[in-house]
DNA sequence: GGCTTATTGATACTAGGTATCTATACGCTA
DNA sequence: TAGCGTATAGATACCTAGTATCAATAAGCC
């Protein structure tokens, strides 16, 4: 029986359709339990919670997503990289180094700076790469509760 | 027969000394490579031209050299890991697409920026990762003198 | 030179991901 | 809505980068 997919899981699937790449029981599937994840996720995690699925098909998935953009790669603190759901296009993560909550960062606004600084070294700026660290606001106000 | 190394190499040495670590053989080699390195490099590189240390002793050296920052991990931009020796303390690297080299952006100025937009979303700020892509300045001026 | 302990290298193991290949299922078209 | 060509799935083997284990060795201190 085809997988049910709720809205936001439509959404990535017709992402893909747009790519012209099909919609398929296994992608249904994927794209539902991303839409389910409440926080950054490794393709492991998917497996665990999609264990009929063939491991290279939910990697396969990850990669068109985020080939496609709706889905982006995490640098954490530790090295880790993980999975999320994206806003399109350029943007940057505050990453809770407590909780472990992303929030994205959508206006960037070290573009301007970086093109100067760039450019003090004869360099001409094409692309960067950026993850901030830190903790959240609920972690924040949760340690001054606990004092 | 004890492994020469230049002044460079021994500067890594000391620092693992300082720590506490003993100078063997197979680090003074590690070393003496790491020094010949003309850009970024893999553990694998390592490994080619030092074919006679196991592959453990290298990635440990390597991880020792990194936690005492006299080496650094950079992360280019189709998501591999490489090494490059390291100027200490925070810092970030502009990374040439073209030809590869990497060159240490030391004066940090995004910190106060991040700050700021950090705060604006509630967000504690507590450090970032940031890779610069780009072309060189040498690239840059070559691809002039081709037209 | 001898002793203690850090370090080595062999080996096995892990995580995360890709290549290959046959069988299947999409989805277009008649 | 049956049939067809092609994309896709899943099994499997493989790969890169790294870590755990452990017996043998070598630093370096007395
Ligand atoms: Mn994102
Ligand atoms: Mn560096
Ligand atoms: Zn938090
Ligand atoms: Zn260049």
């Amino acid at each position: 029986m085809p997988t049910r997919v709720n809205a936001l899981a439509e959404q990535l699937l017709e992402t893909l359709e747009e790519q012209g790449y099909r919609s398929t029981s296994p992608r249904r599937a994927v794209a539902q339990a991303i839409a389910n994840q409440d926080k950054h996720f490794t393709a492991e995690d998917l497996r665990e919670q999609l264990p009929s699925l063939g491991r290279a098909t939910i990697f396969r998935s990850l990669k068109l997503l985020v080939e496609t953009g709706v889905v982006c790669r995490v640098l954490l603190e530790d090295g880790d990289l993980h999975y999320q759901l994206s806003h399109r296009g350029h943007h940057h993560h505050l990453l809770c180094v407590e909780c472990g909550a992303s929030q994205d960062l959508l206006g960037c606004d070290i573009e301007a700076v970086l093109k100067q600084t760039s450019a003090s070294h004869g360099f001409e700026l094409s692309g960067h790469w950026l993850e901030v660290y830190g903790r959240c606001k609920s972690c924040s106000s949760g340690e001054l509760a606990a004092v």
